[in-house]
DNA sequence: CGGACTATTGAGACTCCTCAACTAACGTGG
DNA sequence: CCACGTTAGTTGAGGAGTCTCAATAGTCCG
């Protein structure tokens, strides 16, 4: 595996066999961005930019799992989106940030200047492409999740979130998709994902509760769900 | 007003005065795009292309509104955006479109094959950029609806819709803020906003009722709104 | 080890969804 | 141009599910 920037998405331009993911950058598109790059070390729980504050660079994701976040006026905060290696983080807007990000656990990230960034693009097309394609990845994501939080259960709210979960960590290692890695690793609390789910983090309580009475999952700690009956969480994510 | 192809949105990387849109495309690119592109001139109720059909062309609206939905197993179907001129449609994974887009009204839409588009990008950095720009802004969007669906009561998610759609028509006309165009034009049914807004058109229609009722609202006919107490309106859709 | 945060569980209220009947508008074809 | 059929929209009653408020147990961090 890669250490060093690296951006991973389903390409929209060309068929690709089931939809995985893959890495965009060569090693030399790879290496010029660590060059305009610098490094940071994100210990757990840092917030890494506000919403809000000027957003001078984008930052890729090495290491680590962050969420990203909107505060609502009440003091509550609004999960958008939790980002994982490969992910890109600093959507902006007129020169702002439109979230905030905070480090879940420890990360290592690098910070990209945005003006750098755009004449590296204009140099090199097909670096700008992968950024592009990105882009519309995460964009993706979002309408799959607007289908999700759509939804009125909150079992089947939880299913789909485990389902993207465990998509997203099986990609990429050679885990074949009938057996293990039945254990998902869940780096955010579940506030964290009640909250992404548009959910009372009660109501996930009792929605997680009521699949661990039915045998659908487990829970061996607080970080980790175990699926024993793949077939009916499947059933419970997938959409009428 | 520009009548060829047009990109709308708010950059990311400068800032702008009260994150208003502005047309991205110079004439020159302008130009460039319509002798690549195949104008299609689509009837009410046209489909334009469905999902999971190759994606060989990426369109942009000229004139007209469309939807762009997701076909659910059960026949019901789950609106994703209305799009407007100056929108790109076309989202696509593997070389395949992830949603259908039907025609709402007649519609203008220029039809970019993919190929020719990556050719004209790899040419000229600036005008990818202006497509990197536009997914960016939809990506945005399509969070704020996130926070919309997010929420429970239907009148709130119902003002917020009335209330981007009003800062979308509004955008680039003369329009003072504060007076007139305080009628809106619904391009879309009932049905079609219920199901943007993850209700039944049932309650949606109940809530609308409501507003009547309240003063809040009036409804000269089915495809036009008026905004009779925005300070209300905008209480309403101020999330919490 | 203590305190603050996270998670679980309960009871009650509230809102939306489902099913159903009816009215209004559209547009299709004669 | 009108009549008809289909689709869109309204309103009602009842039920299902989540939200709120509340109390308690369990974790994590300093």
């Amino acid at each position: 595996m890669t250490s060093g920037p690296s951006i991973r998405a389903v390409p929209f331009d060309y068929l690709w066999p089931s939809g995985v993911a893959t890495e965009l950058l060569t090693d030399h598109q790879r290496r010029h961005l660590e060059s305009i790059a610098t490094v940071r070390l994100l210990p757990v729980r840092t917030v890494l930019f506000k919403a809000g504050a000027p957003a001078d660079a984008i930052f890729m994701i090495s290491r680590g799992v962050t969420k990203s976040y909107r505060e609502l006026r009440s003091g509550k905060q609004r999960v958008m989106a939790f980002m994982f290696p490969s992910d890109l983080l600093g959507l902006a807007e007129g020169g702002h940030y439109v979230n905030s990000v905070q480090a879940l656990t420890p990360a290592t990230v690098y910070s990209i200047p945005v003006a750098a960034l755009k004449e590296s693009f204009r140099r090199d097309f097909a670096l700008q492409f992968n950024f592009l394609c990105k882009v519309t990845h995460e964009l993706r994501q979002a309408q799959r999740q607007l289908i999700s939080i759509g939804r009125r259960d909150a079992s089947g709210k939880f299913a789909t979130f485990l389902e993207t979960l465990q998509r997203n960590t099986t990609l990429g290692t050679d885990a074949a998709p009938g057996n293990g890695a039945r254990q998902i690793w869940l780096p955010m609390t579940r506030m964290d994902i009640a909250n992404y789910l548009g959910l009372t983090h009660e109501t996930l309580s009792r929605a997680a509760s009521r699949l661990v009475r039915q045998g659908v999952l487990g829970f061996p700690d607080r970080h980790h769900v175990q699926i024993l009956d793949s077939a009916r969480l499947h059933k419970l994510a997938d959409p009428l």
